[in-house]
DNA sequence: TAGAATATAGCTGTTTACAGCTATATAAGA
DNA sequence: TCTTATATAGCTGTAAACAGCTATATTCTA
């Protein structure tokens, strides 16, 4: 290959991870693998003084922890792409370091194609996801726009009240106290902002949760 | 012109009206008038013995009425072409003169160019109303087709209810005794075939009443 | 595995809803 | 004009809804 390779730095707490990762990209050789790192307060020093294409982070390391890291990173070199590599499946984990300017998230047990991939697409501007993050943000987006989120027994039992049942009834139909009945109607006028029957049909109507 | 004219008889009670019909339609000189009567008795025989084409038809006549009279006639002659021609606006009436067979329906006081129009659409086989008793077909058919009628008020009421607002809160908003309000929703349960609110509103947002 | 969410059950008031009636004045329609 | 529909107001019960709490067992899940 004539072309220089992209330069590429790790950042991991895990000498386990920089050693398999290294081997990885070594086979692979279409990166120029400048260095290591097992903490932040070694690496910004290093990225300083030498140009470095893309930054595989992590997000727990000791010290100045991943996300602030990227925000860091961003700052001294704007044109290094970071993509974040951890462990932590944790929706605001992965939000935050997108805020930071993270070009992408991509799992520890992702397959090395899928870095590998993941890696270019970062490189080409996109923002990429592994496979199993993407599935964590979809869900997440699903329940979000789910603007309430009934529980199967509260979807349930709403269904009753829309036609037209009464506590007393609902409670004997599903073998249940009226006590328990109206806790759940308790629960979904609360999810629903509604005052009362009438306007949590309305609203329910609304948001096609009939 | 050639052709034979079609046949035409008038029943009718009225002897201005058997007048006034039978100048403007010698005018016109479009039809053959053959015979005038202002009761069906005289008229039954007259028809046994003599092809009519078309027969204007009173509703309002001296022993036999016109809905009758039609059944009568369509069944003595089913090729002769009826066409009701009354003061009556009973939706009832009309719907009766067409299930005994009746062609159309014109309003005494539609035009000579309506009656005429009227007449050549029946015997050309169609369903014909002079525009008043379109009118009056139509706004029925409206009514119908609302399933639920509601008046102002209990929509108004309907609407507050469906946002939540309680009788008592109604009352005041709208400067009315609590009691008038609950009559108001009585009456749109009963209308609704509700069982209570949360039905209610249910219904509604099917018909689309909010 | 610890913590969060869910489903369950309970108690006590107060407020609303609902059923069942009567009644009257006005407006709209046949 | 006469009937029907509408809008108004009233009364009396009973049933249901709602607010505000506590509490526990189970199930999800980070």
């Amino acid at each position: 290959m004539l072309l220089p390779k992209p330069t590429l730095a790790i950042v991991d707490d895990h000498p386990i991870v920089i050693e398999g990762l290294t081997k990885l990209l070594m086979k692979k050789e279409k990166f120029d693998l400048i260095g290591s790192f097992t903490n932040g307060m070694d690496f910004i020093p290093f990225l300083k003084a030498t140009p470095v294409k893309i930054v595989l982070l992590d997000i727990v390391l000791p010290g100045i922890d991943g996300m602030d890291l990227c925000k860091e990173i961003k700052s001294i070199s704007p044109t290094t792409t970071v993509l974040a590599f951890s462990n932590h499946q944790e929706r605001s984990g992965i939000m935050k370091m997108l805020e930071n300017g993270a070009s992408g998230y991509v799992l520890k047990d992702a397959s090395i194609d899928e870095l590998m991939f993941c890696i270019e697409e970062a490189l080409n501007g996109k923002i990429t996801f592994s496979k199993a993050i993407n599935d964590i943000l979809i869900q997440a987006q699903l329940k979000e726009n789910r603007l309430t989120k009934l529980t199967k027994r509260e979807t349930e039992i709403l269904k009753l009240i829309a036609n037209g049942i009464t506590t007393p009834h609902i409670a004997e139909h599903l073998f249940l106290s009226k006590f328990t009945v109206e806790n759940h109607r308790k629960n979904i006028l609360q999810k629903l902002k509604a005052k009362n029957m009438a306007e949590l049909i309305s609203i329910a109507n609304q948001q096609g949760l009939l």
